[in-house]
DNA sequence: ACCTGAACACCGTTCAAGT
DNA sequence: ACCTGAACACCGTTCAAGT
């Protein structure tokens, strides 16, 4: 990591990029275009060189949204001076790490899919840590529950993403289908109402209340 | 090449497949090879024909895929005439969904990205929700919580795939990086040892019971 | 009318060749 | 020695043309 940096700033080239505006151009294409926009070869386009360059930055396109990813994080939140209790500078800080990810199209998905590295989602880690322990849970349920809370929550993100992106967000398509079974099934007929019921915040509000409960209350997790 | 041309041209036009028929190839394709391989051109390889005919099935690679998910989906064990508790049932069949979403390569991951329709989907609702309702959650409950419940198991199998594809199983590499932060991040730090520890099956059993007793216990939802 | 080969507009990655 | 244009091996989707 520091051998790459190092190999960088001693590159005489012409055009010498730092890691750093190598990913703040990256991160530029996802403001302005999306993360559909975000590939190698538009990048390359971007940096008036071609796809090959940017191999010297990062080792496969995976590493660039690993990067994107976590620069996107930064702009997260973590309340770090908050006097409130930690139960509820958790749910700020979940909130506004569900608003970042859903700032820019195609970001929660990606999220889903990339095991979160750098410094950011560290600090993040840190902050939800401090949160649960602070909360009074033992080392082993706030270190399992931080995964739980965190697969959660980006996996709503991921969720709110596609649908929006498919313009379906109450999921009618599905609904109209579900409508016409009544008797074959009987309990999704039944629960029709209450399945599409509430809005995204209701609903995200709500799973936030249920993961922390479960994580609070569940049997002591073993090994 | 001109051989092959001669030899499709000079047959009669082909029947069409079934959509049956033509979405088992494409599963067999799955078991064959794993997700990667599930590409339309491929598909049309395997049906002896060009990619164009294809769209004589499915309106897009999306529609491929829900159709993929689906089928794959009538191999979970929904237990129908099961004697147990309801939440014992409950467990049973979310076992068996995530067993089947990791039995071929990339199928959780595609399960992870996809809006579930069809038919066994639906027979998978009905179960979950014919639990839920059995353990005496209020409608409600039942309904918000079978949409958490399953985010919860198909983001749970996606990461396991994740992992799996990169070889990286305990997150070594994360691990790590993360041991090398004592002072900046004394929380991760501190709790490196749990954040890494247990087996999936120790760490799915006691996420299934964080989501449903969260999912009992929760402050009651409300839109 | 229907099917489909070929074309179009892209991808990520590799490597030989030029400076 | 290093950078990168060009090539390679793919994608999904569209459409004109042939039967």
């Amino acid at each position: 990591m520091a051998e790459r940096a190092r190999r960088l700033r001693s590159r005489p080239a012409k055009e010498p990029l730092s890691l750093e505006a190598f990913t703040a151009a990256a991160f530029g294409l996802l403001e302005r275009e999306g993360m559909e926009a975000v590939t190698l070869r538009r990048l390359a386009g971007e940096l008036q060189t071609g796809p090959a360059s940017l191999y010297a930055y990062v080792h496969d396109v995976q590493e660039l949204h690993a990067l994107l990813l976590d620069r996107a994080l930064s702009a997260v939140d973590l309340h770090p001076a908050s006097t409130d209790r930690p139960r509820d500078r958790l749910e700020r800080i979940c909130s506004s790490y569900l608003e970042v990810l859903l700032r820019h199209d195609g970001l929660a998905r990606l999220a889903a899919g990339v095991l979160p590295f750098g410094e950011n989602a560290l600090a993040l880690t840190e902050a939800v840590l401090e949160c649960l322990r602070g909360m009074g849970l033992s080392r082993m349920r706030a270190a399992w529950g931080f995964d739980l809370l965190m697969l959660h929550v980006t996996a709503i993100a991921a969720e709110h993403d596609r649908r929006r992106e498919q313009n379906d967000p109450i999921g009618r398509a599905h609904r109209g289908y579900v409508e016409a079974e009544a008797e074959r099934f009987p309990q999704v007929h039944a629960l029709n109402e209450e399945l599409f019921s509430g809005t995204g915040t209701a609903r995200f509000s709500w799973a936030l209340d249920v993961v922390l409960t479960g994580i609070s209350e569940a049997r002591e997790p073993n090994n």
